[in-house]
RNA sequence: GCGGAAGUGGCUCAGUGGUAGAGCAUCUCCUUGCCAAGGAGAGGGUCGCGGGUUCGAAUCCCGUCUUCCGCUCCA
């Protein structure tokens, strides 16, 4: 079935996750929180299942990517060192006619740009979570919460380096939340203060950054079309010099066609030996790659690909939305609402559906192949309403199968395995579907 | 943070001073031999929150919170 149907903004895409159990408003009952969302039975599934995806082509497929977890609140002198207690503030200033704002360092004079209005003065706008550790608050104890987890790689590569017989060129990755006091948070979960990201540090020798560069940029993109998005709601786009990161020697961002426009979904950056050098710097702890053929101590340079785990969910629930028109017998028209997600992300692999309810048999049996599947996969039960309803049902959460039990399974032990995407039935035996499901979601 | 718009059952919305509504969704029972909405019944909202005006406020006024659209920042 052709995808077609384009979404010309969120909302639609917003009131089916409430309504389905993706995405809740923070703290609804309480006249919500400022841009917080939480995740649903459905979102958490969908959320697991996209992080997943993420370790199996970054670390259970390749041989040179150990992952880790490491601390949310750290050592708050890697925030100096790393730069982000520096840099991570931009002092603003407003326009006072036309309202527009700009940052201080790209105006000159007290004049705006735009309209030669007068300018205010500026302000400071620190985007890191301040917090004090131990019960007393003072001036010693402040502590900040990560604004990426990026550092933990840094701040463990000693570690690793020293436990794990790595060789160049290597990687680390980590999954874990990130905190930025955003000026302007919203497009629902695009950008919110409290994100989830998926991050990986690459080792490389100084000299052929560029080229493993290239590769990671390629990769990456290649992992989105992998797991459904569609190549043509995505792009990339090479930073300018002046928007480079503090820390970035050259950056390539994989953008995502949102209803509101382009927006990034991962940024490829070339970190050079930036982190290592000012850890060095600042730890005094030696951060090298003892070559034993060239009998050098290396300070790697970085490759990083930093991708939001958050704002994926977001593009890969945007891209999997899909109206279809459907005409019935009756040539009445009817709109089915899919989501066409890949398999290995849907949040269950499959529902299990008795044909009727009101025969035990069917129901008896229904339940047993339930049970049955639980044991491998997150599968859905159901038995209220028409067949067809309950097929409409799971299109909306975007199961991939849905297996009916009817007669013909109690006489030969076969179930109806009907494709969300086809609408095509076949039949498998029971003692098939385990292994059936298990080829069909795989990516 | 600034400018604009909006907040009424789970969702989408009607209701502009006089007893809170609809459709869909949910639950129960019946029906249903493969692509939703057939029958009977039920639950669910102090109308974002606080204050004011009024005999009386979802409705008028003030404040506040939240969301959406722009500006700036980022994964």
């Amino acid at each position: 079935m052709a995808h077609t149907y384009l979404l010309d903004d969120m909302s639609k895409l917003v009131s089916l996750a409430k309504r389905r159990g993706f995405v809740f408003p923070g703290s609804e009952i309480y006249g919500g929180f400022g841009n917080s969302w939480d995740y649903g039975p459905l979102g958490f599934l969908l959320k697991e299942n996209i992080k997943a995806a993420w370790l199996r082509a970054m670390v259970q497929e390749r041989d040179d990517i150990l992952p880790i977890e490491t601390a949310i609140i750290m050592n708050p002198r890697v925030w100096v060192a790393s730069g982000h207690v520096a840099g991570f503030h931009d002092p603003l200033v407003d326009c006072k006619s036309c309202k527009q704002r700009f940052r201080a360092d790209q105006v000159s004079g007290d004049r705006c740009p735009e309209c030669g209005g007068e300018l205010t003065e500026p302000r400071q706008f620190n985007l890191m979570f301040k917090t004090y550790v131990g019960p007393v608050e003072e001036e010693a104890a402040i502590a900040y919460l990560r604004p990426e987890t990026a550092q933990g790689m840094f701040v463990d590569f000693k570690a690793i380096v020293d436990t794990m017989r790595v060789k160049l060129p290597f990687g680390i990755a980590q999954i874990g939340k990130s905190f930025r006091n955003e000026i302007t948070p919203g497009n629902f979960i695009f950008r919110t203060r409290e994100f989830e990201q998926m991050e990986m540090e690459y080792f490389v020798r100084p000299g052929t950054d560029m080229e493993w560069f290239d590769y990671w940029v390629r990769e990456r993109y290649e992992w989105y079309v992998r797991y459904g998005i569609r190549p043509e709601n995505l792009r990339l786009r090479q930073h300018e010099p002046s928007e480079l990161a503090h820390y970035s020697r050259c950056t390539t961002d994989i953008e995502y066609r949102y209803p509101f426009g382009w927006g990034e979904l991962e940024g490829i950056a070339n970190r050079g030996d930036f982190d290592l050098r000012v850890h060095e710097e600042h730890s005094g702890e030696q951060l090298r790659y003892f070559d034993e053929e060239t009998r050098e101590h290396v300070r790697p340079y970085v490759i990083e690909p930093a991708a939001g785990a958050t704002r994926s969910l977001l593009a890969f629930l945007l891209d999997a939305y899909d109206e279809e028109r459907i005409r019935d017998e009756g040539g009445k028209e009817d709109v089915r609402t899919v989501l066409h997600l890949h398999p290995a992300l849907a949040p269950y692999k499959a529902a299990v559906l008795p044909l009727l309810r009101n025969r035990p048999p069917l129901v008896e049996l229904a339940r047993t192949v339930y049970a049955r599947l639980r044991r491998h996969y997150y599968v859905t039960y159901d038995e209220t309403g028409a067949i067809g309803r309950r097929y409409r049902r799971q299109d909306e959460i975007g199961t991939p199968y849905c297996l009916t039990i009817d007669y013909q399974s109690l006489e030969d032990q076969t179930v109806t395995v009907r494709d969300r995407d086809s609408m095509e039935q076949v039949r498998v035996h029971l003692e098939e579907l385990v292994p059936w499901l298990s080829s069909h979601i795989t990516a």
